[in-house]
DNA sequence: AATAATATGTTAGGTTTTCTAACATAAAAA
DNA sequence: TTTTTATGTTAGAAAACCTAACATATTATT
């Protein structure tokens, strides 16, 4: 098992993840809803988090945080899983290069620190729990 | 937050733990009945396992699978947490050196390897999650 | 051998947690 | 001003978990 699965082994119920980010259930539900995170589920349906669901939910939140809305945010994570993404041709959903609204959104937020509001940075969660490198 | 701290922080649910470890509801609790582990609860009573957790379940599974009973595997698994044991003349429950049948116990396991059983060894989930070292 | 202790299975009834779906609403965008 | 967005709240149902009790196979003790 490498590190990549670790990350991703579902591990959490909700109820330790609104601790770990201090979010609401109805907060992590909708973020899933609109796929910025994808928890697996238990057979009787409950969803089960993985470290890097976790991790997701404090980036998610440090962005909102920044005011960023669903929409830029799942732009902005959704850096580097375009891979296999067949039959698209071009721009299937927006008409401005998805590469360049990233590139902007990333440097709109060039300006870091003084956002004290977590008591766990950013997507630091597994890092935490995992290797310090 | 230190190491120590991250591996007794309350993570878990009994659900997960069952998967983790392959152990049934009823031994889990039947380990902690015995004083074996202490898992935290949530305000409602239900269980929360931390990795140190875990992995005293995964090494109580280890032992009995190497033929130990629950008053050894207690006996063993309490090494070092003898700090400040007041008031205990000298032997308050058992009348030969405890520490020496810890000695015993733990030569009586020297024969390593070819128990193989558990899809995780040992105490090496947190060590899993954590630090390779 | 007979009896007792140990470790675990099973079941029942109750409580807690989580689920989805619907409706409500403040703040921001159009 | 109207619409959209992000979140709160509530209700009813399902899942997960709880304790307690009784059952039982295996192992120890007498």
């Amino acid at each position: 098992m490498n590190d990549q699965d670790r990350r991703s082994m579902p591990l959490f119920g909700i109820g330790i993840v609104i601790k770990l980010t201090e979010l609401t259930a109805r907060q992590i539900r909708y973020y899933e809803e609109h796929e910025l995170i994808h928890p697996e589920r238990t057979s009787g349906n409950q969803r089960l988090f993985s470290f890097h669901d976790v991790d997701r939910l404090l980036e998610i939140k440090d962005l909102l945080d920044k005011g960023l809305n669903i929409a830029g945010i799942k732009l902005l994570l959704s850096e580097g899983q375009e891979k296999k993404e067949v039959g698209k041709k071009s721009s299937e959903s927006s008409d401005l290069s998805e590469k360049d609204l990233r590139r902007i959104l990333r440097n709109e937020l060039k300006e870091p620190g003084r956002h004290g509001k977590a008591n766990l940075r950013q997507g630091e969660l597994s890092r935490f729990f995992t290797n310090h490198p």
